[in-house]
DNA sequence: GCGATCAGCT
DNA sequence: CACAGCTGATCGC
């Protein structure tokens, strides 16, 4: 949910006076919204009517109550009252209690010492993985099961969205999420056979749910618009350099890992330190040349025509468009295609009326006769993203009826992959077109590009002091650029372009307006590339307007990364896993693994730096090292450390990296200094990723904690890049 | 001292 | 633009 959404509604309430007001005026619980309710309150409450007992994303107030609570990922709004004292009252007397989130969302939280309370009370649960869970009343023993099972939301590393599955029937919480077009046809776990689940409620994530967001441009197309813009830059000299200008704490790490495949900078090297090596002014004493690129969401209403992914905004700074949140299309097809018989917004975004944003959500909902009777349901069938799976999608003889609970049978857990990265490879072939993904890794840029930005019609205030800034800077010689946010420095890595393999992907078309509405995702190849699709639409039709077109040397100068959003978005979530989860809480049989590989980091660029200040300073923050981490994670690749791995991690690169300031090595010390030292999972061996296509339910979780002394050996494997079996 | 809330800011 | 989240002020416990 978006702050500013949320800002805006509590402003409603008078300033001051309004405190004690507001906790008077709310209803104690803050429960979902109902609509017409005309509450000011634009956040999710944190529980569902239909699972009164549970909690998510909110932890305050009767959520205090909850016999189970979920973190759906690892933002500050998401996360209200997680370390309240009220809270931590309650679980050191209870037994019962636990937090569930995915294996990343944990890692995230656990690395902040504030939250440590929380470890032996947090079970992390496998995405894609039907998983029982049994809801204990502590005074009476009165016992509620129900099936949760986690689902990539692309929104941040470790974020999922939740599907709940119990007597008061199935219901989705979304959480933040950004699906592409289509990608909601491919869960299969939303599916009962070929075909979509019978959803009672959806509780979704309508940060964008206004038609003047129509169309965000794709993780992909920002993502080429931002290379293409760095890469024309960063090559005009050894001393022009970017300077990403980042808030969120996660999020970013795709933008990271991609520029940093593409552009052949090594990890180690990115993060070696975390502000301007020395102000504009580098280390031989010439000064560097910056530019400022704030990404930040750009969106285009249905009349929007011709624009870009990126912003000029004055002399020295651009905005480039990224957003972690559905637009109003991408929500449109994600609920149409779900078709609950309700839907409750967890955000009201600015400037719209919940009356208003219902009229938008309410016809696609299931329709119901006056009888509240189920009238007529057009059932989504499952887009199979394997060839081998195509046939048969309309087929089944499954009824109307959800029956995949019946029977639960019970697997043996599996905790980390029996097969290597290479047997698996060809499992992921099926889902990627394969010419891409060596295209991706081979590829560099021919420089110096052409690169022409749309000049801001309109440049903000904030804009304006931000390049005065800049400049000044750049003249005073000696001024850093602000150290609270991200920094990523790239001098020239003049040997991008060494590699003897500058093959363009001439696949990779330009994205069509028509290309999100009217593709086939049983396409297999193509469906992967969805974003791609050529698509034959008049690009002056004001309602089809092409995007990202302004001139020929932006559309086709650069190519892409491998995964679409819907692959990264799996692939992240599912790689990410299991490493540190809980043997006996996530167990299901793995129908199949698909296995990402991440593209080895150039070598023949191994000069180029780029110097990465992550984040801003809080309590939550990762340091740069965690951001090396979570760089793994983000919805392009596919691994995390797990949080000894990550310190581990920290305190054998702060040894290595000179560059580390002092504040950094100040916030992580205390870390670092608990453990041992270990190595940065490999790409390869980081891949684990499963689905299921049957709806086996493993049993209760529990809460164990892989020991220490497994998790050493396992890190100290992986660091060495050994096998894992 | 700490938490909750809000303004202001980026 | 919006998002996520910071700092600082204020108030109350």
């Amino acid at each position: 949910m978006g702050a500013a959404a949320r800002k805006g509604a509590w402003r409603k309430w008078p300033r001051r006076k309004s405190r004690k007001g507001v906790r008077r005026t709310f209803p104690a619980a803050p429960q979902p919204r109902r609509l017409g309710s005309g509450g000011a309150m634009s956040s999710f409450g944190g529980r569902m009517r239909e699972y009164p007992r549970l909690s998510i994303d909110r932890f305050d107030r009767e959520n205090l109550r909850a016999r189970a609570y979920f973190l759906s990922h690892c933002h500050k709004d998401h996360m209200k009252g997680l370390r309240a004292p009220s809270l931590k009252r309650r679980l050191a007397c209870s037994l019962k209690v636990r937090l569930y989130c995915s294996p990343v969302t944990k890692e995230l939280l656990l690395t902040n010492p504030r939250y440590k309370f929380w470890e032996n009370h947090i079970v992390s649960i496998e995405v894609e993985t039907p998983t029982q869970i049994s809801l204990v009343d502590e005074a009476s023993g009165e016992k509620e099961d129900l099936v949760v099972t986690l689902l990539p939301a692309g929104h941040c590393p470790g974020s999922v969205m939740f599907l709940f599955q119990g007597e008061s029937g199935t219901v989705l919480y979304t959480g933040d999420f950004r699906l592409a077009k289509g990608e909601v046809a491919r869960m299969e776990l939303l599916h009962s056979g070929s075909r979509v689940k019978d959803i009672q409620s959806v509780y979704l994530d309508t940060t964008f749910c206004d038609p003047k967001y129509y169309q965000i441009p794709s993780r992909e197309e920002c993502m080429k618009g931002i290379l293409e813009l760095v890469q024309s830059w960063i090559t005009l000299s050894p001393y022009h350099v970017v300077w990403l200008n980042c808030k969120a704490a996660y999020g970013y790490e795709y933008l990271f890992t991609n520029l940093s495949e593409e552009l052949g900078v090594k990890d180690d090297e990115m993060f070696r330190g975390n502000r301007l090596p020395c102000g504009v002014i580098s280390q031989n004493g010439k000064r560097l040349h910056i530019i400022s690129v704030k990404p930040s969401t750009m969106w285009f209403g249905e009349r929007t025509r011709k624009t870009n992914v990126i912003v000029r905004t004055g002399e020295s700074s651009y905005r480039a468009c990224f957003s972690f949140h559905s637009s109003y299309s991408e929500i449109q097809d994600f609920l149409s295609y779900i078709r609950p018989v309700n839907v409750y917004p967890n955000v009201i975004p600015v400037g719209v009326t919940e009356d208003k944003l219902m009229e938008i959500l309410k016809p696609l909902c299931t329709s119901y006769n006056k009888n509240n009777e189920l009238k007529y349901k057009p059932l989504g069938a499952l887009k199979r993203t394997k060839p081998s799976e195509i046939t048969d999608t309309d087929g089944g003889s499954d009824d109307l009826f959800d029956t995949e609970l019946i029977p639960i049978r019970y697997k043996i857990p599996k905790l980390l992959p029996e097969t290597t990265a290479s047997e698996n490879r060809p499992l992921l072939d099926n889902h990627q077109d394969d010419s891409d993904k060596t295209s991706y890794r081979a590829t560099s840029m021919p420089a110096p590009l052409k690169v022409d930005f749309i000049e801001c019609e309109e440049s903000n205030g904030e804009d304006d002091d931000e390049e005065e800034e800049l400049e000044k800077d750049m003249v005073l010689d000696e001024l850093l650029p602000p150290s609270a946010e991200s920094a990523t420095v790239l001098p020239n890595p003049g040997l991008v372009c060494s590699e003897p393999t500058c093959k363009r992907n001439e696949d990779l078309e330009v994205p069509k307006w028509d290309a999100y509405f009217k593709r086939h995702v049983e396409d297999t190849d193509a469906s992967e590339h969805e974003d791609y699709a050529p698509a034959p639409t008049d690009s002056s039709e004001p309602q089809s307007p092409t995007l990202f077109s302004d001139n020929e040397d932006f559309s086709d100068s650069t190519h892409i990364s491998s995964q679409n959003s819907s692959q990264s978005t799996h692939i992240s979530e599912q790689g990410s896993q299991g490493w540190d989860s809980q043997a006996d809480t996530v167990l299901i049989s793995p129908q199949e693994r698909k296995i990402f590989e991440s593209s080895p980091l150039k070598k023949g660029a191994e000069r180029a730096m780029l110097y990465t200040s992550c984040f801003p300073a809080g309590e939550n923050q990762t340091d740069m090292q965690s951001c090396k981490a979570l760089a793994h994670s983000a919805p392009s690749t596919n691994s995390i450390k797990s949080e000894r791995q990550g310190r581990a991690q920290e305190a054998s690169a702060a040894a290595a990296a000179p560059t580390l300031t002092p504040s950094v090595q100040a916030e992580s010390a205390p870390e670092r200094s608990k453990e041992g030292s270990s190595g940065l999972l490999k790409p390869e061996d980081q891949l684990e990723s499963q689905s299921s296509s049957d709806f086996e339910i493993p049993s209760t979780p529990e809460t164990e904690v892989p020991k220490p002394d497994q998790l050493c050996s396992l890190y100290k494997k992986l660091a060495a890049g050994e096998s894992l079996h």
